[in-house]
DNA sequence: TGTACATCAGTGAACGCGCGTTCACTGATGTAC
DNA sequence: TGTACATCAGTGAACGCGCGTTCACTGATGTAC
């Protein structure tokens, strides 16, 4: 069948989109081009029709990983003061709901570990991510903070390392103090405990 | 050929050691049972006679890099008092040398995100490690301080989230800035500045 | 003391399965005439 | 206006490879007699 001229864009953002959940909660050699696939209801046979390989579609996704991630943080927080946007900023991410839901959730706190095992370019796809995640927060720090990308990798490495641990402990009542904990620790040291 | 009493155990602990370095570097997924067994010089087919699956290694091999950490950290730090317990562990933790090599380090900045996709054995005996290291650090706090399990979790997490980080900046002077700044961050939050 | 047998860690070929990739084919629609 | 052809996103079978697992076999040494 012939399609619209927006069709296989379409088609690519659905296959991408299904990539950046799926790489999230199963990693990079946990997802399988026809899971991806299937996923966005199509059959595996198409693939490279999108993407010349499967590394193409793991850099695609972390993009959009990190890009949406963006996207609803700079929704959450619009028109929001600096301090109003670091607080949110905390407040979503060291959740349960973010331990619970790496799907849709932060690739500084899913991904980390996979990593270094990864090639180049996806390996650069994810800095190319975290040094924008980086810069954002520390767009929120207060003015007078020196050195704010410093402050700003410090707090995020706090973040995501607590979600990783809330991830890997089993009892959820356990987890969830440890992430009021955090919060609280994190809130505190910024100076934007309410 | 016939061996001695102890020679089954020591190539176990062959194995296992091969497998807690091969783990980390390459995670869960990524190491195979013929290159571990080959590490250890032998052949892949005599594996069984150790292990009842993969997975009961990865078990193996993870308690066996947990408990080399502490090992190794307690001899670092014999005889040192709680302060100077600590400011090693974190001097010793937040590193170039740390970031250059996961085959040796702390699991919990290495398999993190590996973790919430294995099975209930390999979760266990993470959560097992990482509660021990929770608590060992937390006996370094001053004794004053109020909840220390919940500092210590908190120190953790931000030290493994800045070996993280630093993995995946790819500049190496840019990383080592990162891990300075992150030791002086925490010592300095530790009241432990020297 | 000597000999036949049992033991068992380790060997290496083979299996089955999953997965990334390839490829010949499909079929609806736009385009040329 | 009608018809033959080109296009190309998508299909589904097949491939090759890696890897976990199985299994019949090896062969040096301890043990029973």
């Amino acid at each position: 069948m012939r399609y619209s001229d927006t069709h296989k864009d379409e088609t690519r953002k659905k296959v991408v989109r299904a990539a950046a959940a799926a790489v999230r909660s199963k990693g990079p050699e946990g997802v399988g081009v026809a899971e991806i696939m299937a996923a966005a209801g199509l059959t595996h046979g198409g693939f490279y029709a999108h993407f010349p390989s499967k590394e193409a579609l793991i850099v695609a996704a972390i993009d959009e990983a990190f890009g949406s991630s963006a996207r609803r943080f700079a929704r959450l927080t619009d028109g929001a003061s600096r301090r109003e946007a670091l607080a949110t900023f905390v407040d979503t991410y060291v959740t349960m709901r973010h331990r619970d839901h790496p799907e849709g959730g932060c690739p500084v706190a899913t991904l980390s570990s996979d990593l270094p095992r990864q090639g180049l370019a996806v390996r650069e796809a994810y800095e190319r991510g975290l040094k924008s995640l980086v810069r954002r927060v520390a767009g929120w720090l207060p003015e007078a903070t020196p050195d704010p990308d410093s402050v700003a990798a410090s707090l995020v490495a706090e973040m995501a390392g607590s979600v990783l641990i809330a991830r890997a402990i089993s009892d959820d009542a356990e987890a969830d103090r440890l992430l009021a904990d955090a919060r609280h620790r994190i809130k505190h040291r910024m100076g934007i405990l309410t």
